[in-house]
DNA sequence: GACTGGCAGTGACTATTATCACAGAGGGAG
DNA sequence: CTCCCTCTGTGATAATAGTCACTGCCAGTC
């Protein structure tokens, strides 16, 4: 079992050298989450670094109105930046993740995580390439709100949501305006016409992609 | 004058041990940057971490169009995290930087600055809070812009403008308007109206703050 | 097969923000 | 002092997005 497992990490985690990998194996611990939980919550301490293995996270920001906006989606073989850098001080969360599908991830004590930054050269490079890459599909998302339109907004999100779990879009209209922080006539809207230049099709609960890029 | 410099740095960069400062004073270079010069580009290659000395700087994310908006502000003490993190492996910045005023910045070979993330314990700590903070900031940036009506946006704005600079904004509204990526019109209108429940006063180039908190 | 609850479509209306057009004011250069 | 450029104020109008009200639809359940 211990084997399996630690090939189905590396498999995941190629990056990682051997030492480090056992080191995972020996002193974190692999939780399987359902779809629909949370893995982190606002104002949360934390005390372990996110590792995803298997399944999709979400993690999106949620003002005191219940309002809420995507930030990003995980992948298996990503982590959540924000558990790396709250981990230095216990601090608290400033996001919200969620698990779209079920899940497993992997959780590193903070101290562990934090040592191994000058112990294993390949897990140093990875914590930096993620902060970098979160940093930046950040200000992806942060392009669109500020110069897009509601409509090329949707767009983008629905490309996101194509790469990360194919063309069969299984979301209703409330959902996606929720992740958009808009309103569901609006999205509505949006979607059909969409569906009249034939980029997409819609049914109940799914949206089937054709192209957006012809849009 | 090395000994002068030595302590304005300490003086700015109190965390510091003192084998680091000997270290940046050896190998770092220092530059002067004149009001309204760009610092960092984006599209620009990184090649040194960028520390603010003096001075004031903004950071702020272009479109193609030349719309821009407000990212944060650096100020004395602060590091540019882009800078950091671009530096792994000489990439472009993804955003651009200007000196509000004229300005001291410490430039840091990306090579030095990534082998002191192992030597010495006070830099890998300023570079961890470094990227904690401007992602908070950027992230309440965006809820600001995610959440937020004009209104809002435009008092947050001025709030973050009187804690970096002080109660006199030197600035027109074109370039408020500018930096929230708005029309000069309507954050004319909305001066008016901040001017009229008494919260600033407007004159020809500069608004005069007097209380923020009462709106 | 009838009831029910969530989902989707649509028209009418409102609110917010952007755009256009223009007028007046202030301040520096000559 | 005058010219001129930039900054500011303001009304009218347009475009975008959000809200309200209502309808029909589909799927599961009893």
């Amino acid at each position: 079992m211990e084997i399996t497992q630690k090939e189905n990490i590396l498999k995941k985690f190629p990056q990682f050298e051997q030492p480090l990998l056992d080191d995972i194996l020996a002193h974190s611990t692999i939780r399987q989450v359902e779809e629909g939980e949370e893995v982190m919550r606002t104002g949360q301490f934390i005390r372990s670094t996110v590792l995803l293995l298997s399944g999709l996270l979400k993690v999106y920001r949620e003002d005191d109105e219940g309002n809420e906006f995507l930030m990003y989606y995980l992948e298996p073989g990503d982590a959540c930046a924000m558990s790396m850098m709250c981990t230095a001080r216990d601090e608290q969360s400033q996001i919200m993740a969620k698990a779209v599908t079920e899940a497993e991830v992997i959780l590193i004590p903070s101290h562990l995580s934090e040592q191994w930054l000058a112990k294993y050269k390949t897990w140093h490079n990875f914590v930096i390439a993620s902060y970098r890459q979160r940093f930046e599909e950040l200000l992806q998302t942060l392009d669109s709100i500020a110069f897009k339109g509601l409509d090329e907004r949707l767009l983008f999100y629905l490309k996101r949501h194509v790469k990360v779990s194919g063309k069969e879009i299984r979301l209703s209209h409330q959902q996606i305006a929720l992740e958009l922080n808009s309103s569901r006539e609006v999205i509505s809207r949006l979607l059909k016409k969409l569906e009249q230049t034939g980029a997409i099709a819609l049914h109940r609960n799914y949206i089937e992609v054709h192209d957006l890029e012809v849009v």
